[in-house]
RNA sequence: GCCCGAGUAGUGUAGCCUGGUAACAUAUAGGACUGUGGAUCCUCUGUCCCGGGUUCAAAUCCCGGCUCGGGCCCCA
């Protein structure tokens, strides 16, 4: 195979993207949200390098990760790995150096994020996500804050159409364990649970001799979106106590924080071992087969980088598809404005008008002036193309009187005003 | 990694089946217009995803690759 003289190179790296600035006004209006949205649930951001130690990832998800990693030595012969995701380094972060900080730590972050991955649409090999952890507790009501939070973003970023599901890994693996379950049966059973294939499911419990009502009682709390009858099937203790926090989450979700729409689910499942207890997901059904916006949850990763242990749970947004979500919902962004487009009419004048374009500028206005000496007509036409509110028009006719004309751009009327009165004027 | 569909000026498309001058709209720049915008007219700029094959001749047919879209796998 040789492409050697194959002229792609010069081409976007499959799976990025450019964004133009039309779209990066999308994205920076959403992120704002999102922010500002963090920031009033008492979270404070932070940021993390955009690479890793290779071993980083390896100790969090396992040796087959590599197959998804973009990863290279470095020229000290170190191994690297470009972020595939922001729980593993903000937990480090906190190892390193965030552990004597007062609890609890609320942490929310952005940051691109890589993949090796086959590209759809909401799904690329560099990804933006948003998300935060939250160290030091696992009361009920910081975890019903915590789903408020996640829900609440997407809300205020305007996407109308969310499902949020909530689980409990703890109770179902205590199931598991009720029902003998051996786990090499538990992680075969795990992909058809998730995928919600409940007859293999129940096909497969009677291959590993789980007597006929057990099996389908099992399948039974896995369909339900009824907590009740998740308490029917609970023998154990810890599984019970669990139970009643996950009750005391959703009646808080409710009646505290005011998320009504929300569905308990048992099958939401993770393939990872460090996920314990609370597990949800936020998707938008509009989109495709990449719908899920939100997963969260959870999880004990502390100790496992060598830190004390302490409770932590968080959630990562997928960014890239809360953007797509809301175009498919045609939602509609807001335009950007510049305040001023300034005109000067003839080369003498050139001087004055950057004069006035500093003072507006000075004054934290958006200003921008003619850098192509065009007509007043072509001006005009390209003020309005920048979606300019105000243009000034400076030509000898008003420098004569020490003055400029303002025309506004949305009626059309326009006024001679003095330079020394401009910044009234336009406000 | 697998299956299916598609790639033509900056953008949106026609042409492909049936091989023969690359076209239309829009956008950009200039002009009609030496002081008034979303209008009209004119001019300039700019394109067949890449490579190979068949052929007198390939945007068109064939093969390979790349990229995008739909679905699967995966999804920390």
């Amino acid at each position: 195979m040789i492409y050697l003289y194959n002229q792609n190179v010069f081409n976007l790296p499959r799976g990025t993207r450019d964004f133009t600035s039309k779209e990066m006004q999308k994205r920076r209006y959403i992120e704002e949200i999102m922010r500002s949205t963090f920031i009033s649930f008492g979270y404070h951001e932070i940021q993390t390098p955009t690479f890793e130690t290779l071993e980083l990832f390896k100790a969090k998800s396992g040796q087959e990760i590599i197959e998804e990693l973009y990863f290279f030595k470095d020229k000290g012969d170190r191994d690297l790995a470009l972020r595939p995701e922001l729980t593993a380094p903000v937990i480090r972060f906190y190892v390193e150096r965030l552990q004597m900080e007062p609890k609890p730590l609320k942490l929310f972050y952005f940051g691109n994020c890589y993949r090796y991955d086959r590209p759809q649409k909401g799904r690329y090999r560099e990804f933006s996500q948003a998300g935060c952890e939250i160290i030091g507790t696992d009361s009920p009501e910081a975890y019903a804050e915590l789903i408020t939070l996640a829900y609440k973003i997407l809300k205020n970023s305007g996407v109308e159409n969310l499902k949020l599901n909530i689980g409990n890994l703890t109770i179902l693996s205590s199931i598991f364990n009720q029902l003998k379950l051996t786990k090499e049966q538990q992680k075969y059973l795990i992909p058809l649970i998730d995928k919600s294939m409940f007859e293999d499911v129940f096909d497969a419990l009677k291959d590993f001799d789980i007597v006929n009502k057990d099996a389908k009682d099992l399948i039974e709390l896995l369909k339900t979106t009824d907590i009740k009858i998740v308490n029917k099937f609970i023998k154990n203790n810890l599984a019970k106590k669990e139970l009643e926090k996950l009750e005391k989450i959703l009646t808080l979700l409710e009646k505290a924080f005011g998320i009504k729409h929300f569905q308990i689910q048992m099958n939401i499942v993770r393939g990872l071992d460090y996920y314990k207890g609370l597990v949800f997901e936020i998707e938008a059904p509009i989109l495709g087969a990449e719908k899920q916006l939100c997963g969260g949850g959870a999880y004990d990763l502390i100790s496992l980088f060598g830190g004390k242990d302490s409770s932590t749970a968080g959630f990562a947004i997928g960014f890239d598809r809360t953007i797509v979500a809301l175009e498919s919902e045609n939602f509609k962004f807001p335009i950007t404005k510049m305040d001023v487009y300034v005109i000067p009419l003839a080369e003498d004048i050139i001087e004055k008008a950057i004069n006035i374009v500093q003072t507006l500028r000075d004054q934290g206005f958006t200003v921008d002036l003619d850098l192509l000496r065009r007509g007043l007509g072509k001006s005009l036409k390209y003020a309005s193309s920048i979606n300019a509110k105000k243009a000034i028009i400076i030509g000898p006719k008003e420098i004569e009187k020490d003055s400029v004309t303002i025309r506004d751009m949305e009626t059309g009327e326009q006024k001679l005003i003095k330079i020394k009165s401009i910044i009234n004027s336009i406000q």
